[in-house]
DNA sequence: ACAACCGGGACAACCCGTTGCT
DNA sequence: AGCAACGGGTTGTCCCGGTTGT
């Protein structure tokens, strides 16, 4: 890896970790600099603008997650197994320092809705992607008989999703992890409702 | 009502829309003297910073949601007819064109969790008055043997609001009303299940 | 004394105080509403703008020293006595807390000299009556051969003043009286050498 | 010398004349933007503050004028020849265009006495340098029987610095030097009387 | 080629003296 | 006499390039 990919690597990686805490507005090029070590003009070496920045720390984050999801559903093959995959990862995932700001979808989706239509657009891939996910191991569950016919894969991903973000936003609302725990269990009980047997 | 009061209410009102719209930080004065109708110094006659009035914007988009939840509620005497009111009502209330930017709860929370420790605060306590309301529907239907003993009262609140919440981003986020009404109906089977089967 | 007069007077008493404390430019329309208990409407009844007051304010300061000079110089005949007095009626003024924010025509002067025309004006005038009054002491002394005829009246009045003004700067910057006192000490010994007899 | 401490000295020197003019609070960053040729941000590079460099620009013109102090006194060793150098360079000093605004001694000690505790700290400790000069001048001429050895040395001091202080403020009130020049052939003759008559 | 420096200028929040209207 | 609005002024921060140095 050359010493510029490494560089830019290292500043994504900083910058990932205050934008997820500040917001995007929320942050300044100050800030950066003091999370990088470099100078403004090192970080506008490598990204054209604040922006540019945002986008590829946004990405960086949204992929580490991804990762995460990948390694996690390694192996499991039911659908119960592989949903309830997805919870542990979800809530295991904010343990990490990387999200301590809370998680990035529903961050970046909260702030830019309604004020920068790039970061929104990014969003909604990600969320895209995440949604499908889900659908999927759904429709695969269905198609097994393993899950209620009856579900819509697309509400048990609005549902699963909708719910861990939520509780996500009250535990980072009051700094403890009761909420995400309530949530968990929850979810985890509805997961078992998804499932054909009695 | 002086003309002082109806002025300061009425910065109150159009402030509080896009305070709720473009964020705390993202919202400057000259956005709200152009909401307003009114230049610097006419704003800055009514209150004494921007944090002042975001305060007083906060607490009115609070106490309007707190109105309508109390309206909501008048009558319903069942806590599964109470559940569900409130679940109606904060669907409905995302109608209203004051709340188009969201959930203030939400988007206040998200933005100030790691910035503003002052507007932190206030939704703390707001959040805390909806969590005990919810909270208190269920362990009086309890005490009325109309829903399951062993429910935890918190863990329902924790759970209706995580879900609505997360929904009304994901709404936002795609701009159409699909996961608020995929999470709107999984939160009515939800309630039902809360009940002792007849 | 018509009650439009003695809120007038009022105003101009408790104004010039913060004036001579705060300088005119450090000095706002809050500090006067604070110190005078009006409104900035009530204010502006009386006076045309903060300049018209500064005014005001600043021959209100000098008309009381006036004043004070008069009765200490009442009975006093010989030059001798007379110039005593004028040292003696400077250094006890600045116990009255009217001038604690120090001589008027020290401040004003060098706050004016180089952004206030017409404040500077005004200090002239007052600081040539001053002047005046002290040249003619010696003018008078050397005509009943009491005081050296080889003096420069204008030079001693210039030497006077300017050794109190400075040692009033010296004192307030310290926030004690030793130079003050010095200074005193001194001026009177000068005093005595100006005498004819040895 | 690097580019950026030179641009540094640029605005001090320039800021140094317009805020012994303008004063502190008379000063706008527009004044200093005008006077040294930098936009804010040029100047904001530079300095945290508009006090951060109202400070850099009174040790400037207090370090100027101790260099043009040491330099007088280089070679005069008689207390008296010491005494008369202090008083020339003093008034030669407002020959030069930097003091055109007086001195900024007085200037400051006048505009910050009950406003700025900053400022006022530093010219309290400039001040106590200049006394402590003279003072020190005095008690070595004691010691070489060149002095009187009744005198108190920080009497003098005080008297010389606010005689010519005072003369200071009364030339830069009418515009002319009349005052300084009366004031100077005063302490002449005054630092005489100080010598042990031959 | 890459990091740093340094200047720019728009914009931030906030305060000012002032004026009509009540 | 006071309330309420004004709009230009205040200091200070923002993100961003052009240039310089390594």
């Amino acid at each position: 890896m050359s010493k510029a990919a490494l560089t830019r690597s290292h500043i994504i990686q900083q910058a990932a970790g205050v934008f997820n805490r500040l917001g995007y507005a929320g942050t300044s090029m100050a800030d950066l600099m003091a999370a990088t070590g470099l100078k403004k003009g090192g970080i506008y070496n490598h990204f054209a603008s604040k922006d540019d920045l945002a986008f590829a720390a946004f990405d960086y984050l949204f992929d580490w997650m991804q990762q995460r999801y990948s390694e996690a559903l390694q192996g499991r093959l039911s659908a119960r197994d592989r949903l309830i995959a997805v919870v542990e990862t979800a809530y295991a995932s904010h343990e990490d320092p990387l999200l301590q700001g809370g998680c990035p979808l529903l961050n970046t989706a909260i702030e830019s809705d309604d004020t920068h239509a790039g970061l929104r657009q990014r969003v909604r891939v990600a969320m895209d992607r995440w949604r499908t996910m889900v659908a999927k191991i759904v429709r695969y569950g269905q198609k097994n008989d393993e899950l209620l016919a009856s579900l819509d894969p697309d509400e048990v991903a609005t549902v699963l999703i909708a719910t861990m973000e939520g509780s996500v936003m009250m535990s980072k609302l009051y700094g403890d992890r009761t909420h995400l725990i309530h949530a968990r269990n929850h979810l985890l009980r509805y997961i078992d409702t998804l499932c054909e047997t009695a």
